[in-house]
Parts: C-alpha cells; structure tokens; sequence
DNA sequence: ACTATATTTCGCCACATAACGAAATATATA
DNA sequence: TATATATTTCGTTATGTGGCGAAATATAGT
C-alpha cells in the first residue's frame, strides 16, 4: 500500500502533474522545465527528484544538463493509471497552455534558456531582453 | 485540471484509500468504518464527506445511520483508474488485514457498534466487555 | 418532553511539505 | 587553474491538512 500511496501523492500535486503531462511525449532539461513552469530551479529540482525515487521518470545525464521523461517501463506497469491521467488531461486548459508556453521555450536559443525568465519573454514585461555578453 | 487533481488528492492518502477499498463491493455505516480505521468519528466522518463532494462515494441516510458506498457511477466514468487503484492494493497486506477485521465488524451485534473499540474488541486490551444496560 | 446515540461541525494542535534563496556540487570552457 | 553555469542540497518560512475532543444536530425510542 505504502508503494500505491507513494504514487498517488508524487501525482497529487499540480506542477508535479504539469511536469507529469509535458514529459509524457518527450524528454526535457531543467532548465526547460524551470521556464515552462515558472519556479525556482531548487524547487522544480525537487519535483523532479520526487518522481524520479518512485520510478515514474527516467534521468539522463549529459554534461551539465540532467535530461527527464516519463519512464516507459513505468508506463506500461502502470498503464491503466497511465491512460486515465493523459484522457482526464488532454483537453485540460492549463495542460494546453503549458504545451504552447513549451512550443515557445523549445524555439528559445540554448544561450539564454537558462537566465531568469524576464530574459526569455521580454515581450511578457517589457524588460530589456539582455544578452549574456 | 483541478477536477482531476482533487480526485488524486483524495486517494493521496492512507485512510482514504483504507476507506475506498473497504467501500468498493459494500455498503457500510459510519459507525462500522469508524471501527474499522480505529479513527475518530469526526475523522472518519470528515474523510467521508471529502470522498463524497468528489462524488467517489454514495451516501444513503437511513434513520439515524448514514451508509457510504464507492459511486458505481464514478467507478464508470474513471474505470482504469478505479481498475488501476483495486490491482494495486488487492494483495496488499494493510487492505487484506482491513478485510478480515471488517468481517469481525460485520459479526459484531448492532447494539455494541458504536461502542468504543475496548468494548468492542475487549481480547486485544483485556478490559471488561461492557454491555450497555 | 426527555433520553440515548449516530453523525456532523467546530476549534485547536501537530506535522508534512511546497516555496524560496543561498550555498554546495559538478561539469564545461577559457 | 580559474571562471561560468546547470543542477542539487540545505535551511527557513508559510500554508494545508489529518488528528482529536467538545459541541451541535438529527433521529429513534421511552
């Protein structure tokens, strides 16, 4: 039972389950999930742990970049809870929009996906759009 | 998303869970899970209505007991989930243990229900076994 | 009306955890 | 080696919630 509840809450948390949804198709960096989601490196960090210790994501390590997707073995173990989230959530607004705010940070250049948002959308707040020099 | 997230949020947690495996094949009354989880009765009664805004569990009133049961209706509408959660904790040793306990509920006369569980149970704390007058 | 009791509501406390920033770690590059 | 930076770890704070007992509510029986 305790295995089953460990799931249950990594799944029952809203950025857990945003990042749950956009790595289900895909494998992202942090720092890519970090811009999508909107917080802070340290606390998407820990997101990511949590569900890599219950084996619902896979980590690739390359460099200085840490590479996270939903795991298929746990997938296909897991297929019917797998299924029932992705059909609850396809047409899920805040799943939409996250799916378009990652289209826009997958076409942001390597150099600045990493610097504090206001960077990477200078358009959102009128901000300079400072280049690292 | 909030939809989905509160349904996961319910069963994120152990005596909800208990009270969802207990409930999935019967109907029972507070008085009766209450033995059973070993909580509270204001415990048992507020997980009860949490289960039941979601609409997981059915409430039938009968006088003055209140009988809950998992929502055939929901288990429809989110059956992989529900197939998922039963697969998952069928051979679970806490839900096979919930199980024999609640037969010994179920053997137990009406009139000492409700009673405190030493009066229930008095082999397990060796108390005298009370009997209302 | 009065008592008994099943259930719910309320107020409070203890604990878990999501959030952040700062510091530490690890790796690439100059 | 020294610097830059991606990620993780650590310490702190704020919020949410599961637990209880007491009080309130509702219903059955005397």
């Amino acid at each position: 039972m305790k295995d089953t509840l460990n799931v249950i809450k990594i799944l029952a948390e809203e950025s857990r389950l945003r990042i749950f949804m956009a790595l289900h198709d895909r494998e992202l960096c942090v720092c890519q999930i970090v811009a999508l989601l909107g917080l802070a490196a340290s606390t998407t960090s820990k997101h990511l742990a949590l569900m890599y210790q219950t084996g619902i994501i896979d980590q690739r390590k390359d460099g200085r970049w840490a590479y996270y997707s939903v795991s298929s073995d746990w997938c296909k173990s897991n297929a019917k809870l797998n299924d029932w989230v992705l059909g609850e959530l396809k047409g899920s607004v805040r799943v939409l929009a996250d799916a378009e705010r990652l289209e826009e940070v997958l076409k942001m250049p390597v150099e600045l996906l990493c610097q504090p948002l206001d960077q990477c959308f200078p358009e959102k707040n009128g901000k300079a759009n400072r280049v690292r020099k």
